[in-house]
RNA sequence: GCCCCCGUAGCUCAGGGGAUAGAGCACCGCCCUCCGGAGGCGGGAGCGUAGGUUCGAAUCCUACCGGGGGCGCCA
């Protein structure tokens, strides 16, 4: 039994309740009540609040209610016993043959299991990193390649379309001085102070210079341009291998530029006029955000007549809106959390609303620790840990688990000896290793002939403490998915899984799986081997949620 | 000055209003005749302070204390 089918229960005991007149719901009875997993063994499987939560409007004291209420859930199909606790918590312990059939509908489910549809009909649009393309990918960029990649796959677990999108920031001064940098490298001269001043600065201009020789001849404009460009196709290049290294895969590219070469811009502009939220002033192009909550309007056309970024802004989000978005996610990093009061009351100065289409997580910064000292990153400066090299140094894997298993609003610091040396330091491992150990196991029994039990399986044969322990953790999986979703806090997956790789591990140490020595496989072998069966496809959709991978042998 | 984030065990951090606040690391001691010991078992200490809301607060609200970050006709 899952706790939906309880929640489902539970509700059917109140109707009847209800029906028989033993307890009067002015508001009705609820679709569903709120079935958790109590956290001391001696409370049963699992407790609802519910009677907490309505003994008020029923007029009875709560514990009488919960009495009532564990009478007639105490006949339900599959309930073993009700008891009451505490204020009027209901302590349910289900039957163990009702609770063993969650293995088999795991493994029917497959690589489904875990999907559902709270997030059905909503198109997200998740943009993340968005970084310019004047260099790599550093550390703060890769914490958001893992983490914006398992939102996005947490969401479409949940039902929702989603589309992920890095919007690149290849228009604007910082492009300029990005082309002086390398024609200055190439050239041999000092690269400018406010330039970019990193190694591969140089190693552009000398891969621009080999394929191209004739470019350091070119009249002297036309030179910075050509060499502008040129690095901008190379770098942005860098950025998606690196990235599809990184097994985080983008949708759509979209290009600053295009915006303002396809007209977007004007016609974001026009939106937020028809929607009468523009005015002139001193020369300049005003868009009141004030109307909305920001603490000052913004500019959105220079005096000198240039369009400010946040003229850009406003028309990319128009057009992810007329694309069909009806939600825009916005990762920023905690530097630029001054944009979300502006960002959101643009988007409500465009005439929606922004407490449902747009949504702007804010992740803290990362930090990096070496030899006990924190490395300062710049890209500027040069002195930069790239996303490259961490994959190089820590592997796909451990780099992606190590930052996807804290909520990114939390500050996170890794240190660069803790994360090289000994990998059991890593949970990641631990992880895996659950899956491998399954793995093996599954193995094994093919070898030994032994099939997982099918449909004539007794359910009840799992009844051992840690088989209940394991199952239940199996059965709350759809809802930490649907809850990582729903709050975009995939953490929550790598939290969970690490727990059931604890309940795997401790049912393993208990339960003997295989047969031993001259042993004959009996139906509970079986059963047992459907039960890993079912572990084994948790681990491996939720490590998939994370983009780990879940390996067979390790 | 205004705004945002964070104060939980020695350290790094979990903890969607629920019962006795949890992991990992570090420290000490156990457990392999048989499915992978990258595992399991046992041992200590903690919610920054003060109020408020609630049957119930680490969680929500207010103030204060302490730490980090941000403010532009920059990109």
């Amino acid at each position: 039994m899952t706790p939906e089918e309880l929640s489902t229960t539970i509700v059917a005991a109140l109707t009847a309740l209800v029906e028989r007149g033993a307890v009067t719901l002015p508001d009705g009875v609820p679709a569903q009540v709120v079935v958790e997993r109590p956290k001391n063994k001696e409370h049963g499987d699992y407790a609802t609040n519910v009677a907490l939560q309505l003994a008020k409007r029923a007029g009875l004291p709560p514990r009488d209610f919960a009495a009532l209420l564990a009478e007639e859930l105490g006949t339900a199909p599959g309930i073993a016993a009700v008891d009451i606790a505490g204020p009027g918590f209901l302590n349910i312990t289900v039957e163990a043959g009702a609770q063993g059939q969650i293995a088999a509908q795991v493994v029917a489910a497959g690589p489904s299991y875990g999907r559902g549809d709270v997030l059905t009909g909503t198109h997200f649009d998740v943009e993340f990193i968005s970084a310019n393309p004047t260099g790599p990918l550093h550390l703060g960029h890769t914490r958001w390649a893992a983490v914006g990649d398992a939102i996005a796959r947490v969401l479409a677990a949940a039902g929702a379309q989603v589309t992920r999108e890095f919007y690149i920031n290849d228009r604007g001064n910082q492009m300029d001085k990005f082309g002086a940098s390398i024609e200055a490298a190439a050239l041999g001269n000092p690269i400018p102070e406010d330039g970019y001043h990193g190694d591969y600065i140089a190693e552009l201009a000398k891969a621009i210079v080999s394929d191209d020789p004739g470019i350091v001849d070119l009249p002297e404009g036309e030179r910075l341009v050509a060499f502008r460009e040129a690095g901008y196709r190379l770098q942005l290049k860098e950025q998606q291998d690196q990235l599809e290294l990184f097994h985080t895969h983008f949708d759509v590219w979209f290009s600053e530029r295009s915006l303002h070469e396809s007209g977007a811009v004007e016609h974001g502009l026009e939106v937020l006029r028809e929607n009468g939220h523009l005015y002139e002033e001193d020369g300049a192009l005003w868009l009141r955000t004030t109307d909305f909550g920001d603490d000052k309007d913004r500019v959105l056309r220079r005096s000198n007549g240039e369009l400010t970024y946040f003229a850009s802004d406003t028309a990319y989000y128009v057009n992810k809106r007329e694309r069909g978005f009806d939600v825009c996610l916005y990762l920023l990093g905690a530097d630029h959390h001054g944009y979300i009061n502006r960002l959101k009351a643009m988007a409500a100065c465009a005439g929606d609303d922004p407490e449902k289409n747009i949504e702007i997580p804010i992740g803290q910064l990362v930090k990096i620790m070496k030899g006990g000292e924190e490395v300062r990153l710049s890209k500027r400066a040069g002195n930069i840990v790239t996303l490259g090299e961490l994959v190089d140094m820590i592997g796909v894997d451990a780099l992606r688990y190590s930052l996807l298993r804290y909520p990114a609003d939390s500050p996170l610091t890794l240190d660069v000896e803790q994360i090289t040396k000994a990998s059991s330091d890593n949970p990641v491992y631990y992880v895996q290793y659950a899956h491998a150990r399954l793995s093996a196991i599954l193995r094994n029994a093919g070898d030994l002939g032994i099939e997982p039990a099918g449909d004539s399986f007794d359910p009840a044969l799992l009844s051992h403490a840690r088989e209940g322990d394991l199952l239940r953790a199996l059965a709350d999986f759809p809802r930490v998915v649907a809850g990582a979703a729903q709050l975009r806090e995939p953490h929550r997956v790598a939290r969970y899984l690490e727990d059931t790789a604890s309940t795997f591990h401790k049912f393993y140490d208990v339960c003997r799986v295989l047969p031993q020595g001259d042993e004959e496989p009996g139906d509970l072998h079986r059963a047992r081997l459907l039960l890993v069966q079912a572990t084994r496809t948790v681990f491996a959709n939720g490590l998939d949620l994370l983009g780990v991978s879940a390996p067979e042998r390790m």
